[in-house]
DNA sequence: CGGCGCACAGTACGGCGTACTGTGCGAGGC
DNA sequence: GCCTCGCACAGTACGCCGTACTGTGCGCCG
């Protein structure tokens, strides 16, 4: 995946795209944005693998070739989808702000939202392929989000770089959480089952006298989760872990 | 990617494949371990998209299908591949608790290795497919890892999630790295030129005013990272907050 | 030395993205 | 009112992919 080469590589036609630069009124209501309607539905009922140019035509009883008409290819495509997604996050553009007080409340509530856009729309966790995509929806995100984190005492790098921490951990706990679902989608077996098929043989080959401490942890864990991993409790732990991270951070540049 | 319904989903011949249970001598040479060697040679290279099996067949002087006699097919072979190359991350399983003193310098360590690993093999990012691989070398890493917070006053299941957090978070961090690093290389543009091609169509379509604190900590940020974004100063980040949010979860458990 | 089993090879199918090449409808000029 | 031209849409084809199924011929054991 991503590794074809672009036809080509052209970021204004992109850029043109995403910002719907030349509404094309068409004679069969294909446009743009009903391509792209049509594969959000689709990633989000069976991933971002599903949305091929035939399936999606198909969806849009059209010729496979005709969506190239409106856009130039998979790859542009998948950005289109990302940017759109997005879309949904916030109501406004201060919504983040206005909802909450502080700056900790206000990072949670960040989270919580990319949190809950991963669960909905999982596919786009595979869709960020390229450079970033600087589409409208893309840009209010960045701008709602910083604003939790304005004046409250950090540079503006670090500003940067907290509001990416946090991002980067919601992204990998819910690919941890997708990667969950879609094993016991596609196996059709629960991790009990899938334990008891393994338990046995790895039994055979594996000296627990070797891994003393994994495997008191281990056990630990497991019976805890009722699983081999719980995702939602690393995105929660992680969450708090890494605002304790932040609010240290804040005070060592605002000495109270 | 990772959508096709297995052939067969089989625990056990996974796990005896990992484990080498039936180590096969065969007449022309070709084994696991040969098959995985080229199969992780052509990743390192040009990515785990480029494995396929026509390609691993064809460095080995074989045809494609005589690669299923020793390999059930792509998916095991991604799993066996990401056993092997986790082989290679410590010396031993003691090397981390061996080489480091205190929790807080074991754990910068364990991200470090974690790091360059996904640096040398950043194919292991998109390898992560179905469940946990539960080879020999992944228990090994597990348990060396585990170690380094071992006695610090954390729950066994707060040993887990801590683990998990910095892992995470390097994975993160290093999928971003692997994201720039390829963009660069595929689209033969640096990120000026390409900023070049973008900045003034976005100025015509996007609304400055509208953004007050993402363009000043943009502009910032990219100022200070002569691009985009620099993925390697958001690990260094990353790791430092979040092990002053440990520390004050030990401290917590551990009132001086 | 005969025979059998298994390592290896080949062909083929249904999928993919998309280059290139038609076709026929809708709108503008007269 | 009609002709014409451009563009939205369709079709075919190529080279990839994973892998099911079906031969073949080598090496080992009796």
């Amino acid at each position: 995946m991503a590794s074809k080469k672009d036809t080509q590589f052209d970021p204004a036609r992109t850029l043109g795209l995403l910002w719907r630069v030349n509404e094309k009124p068409s004679r069969t209501g294909l446009s743009v944005d009903s391509i792209v309607r049509a594969a959000i539905e689709i990633a989000d009922a069976e991933g971002l693998d599903a949305v091929s140019m035939r399936r999606v035509a198909d969806r849009l009883g059209v010729g496979a070739m005709s969506l190239y008409t409106h856009v130039p290819g998979r790859t542009d495509l998948t950005d289109l989808m990302t940017d759109s997604a997005l879309g949904s996050l916030y109501s406004g553009i201060d919504e983040p702000t206005a909802s909450t007080t502080g700056w900790q409340q206000g990072l949670r509530f960040v989270a919580e939202r990319n949190w809950q856009l991963y669960r909905t729309h999982p596919w786009l966790l595979d869709a960020q392929g390229a450079r970033a995509v600087l589409g409208p929806h893309t840009n209010d995100k960045y701008e709602a989000e910083l604003r939790v984190i304005d004046g409250i005492g950090l540079t503006d790098v670090e500003m940067d770089s907290v509001l990416t921490l946090v991002l980067t951990h919601v992204a990998g706990t819910a690919r941890a959480l997708a990667r969950f679902n879609r094993v016991r989608e596609e196996s059709g077996m629960t991790d009990v089952q899938w334990w008891e098929a393994t338990a046995p043989v790895l039994e055979q080959v594996m000296d627990r006298n070797k891994y003393p401490v994994s495997s008191r942890v281990g056990t630990a864990a497991s019976e805890s989760y009722d699983a081999a991993s719980d995702p939602v409790h690393e995105y929660q732990f992680g969450v708090e872990r890494i605002l304790d991270g932040v609010a240290a951070l804040v005070e060592r540049a605002q000495p109270h």
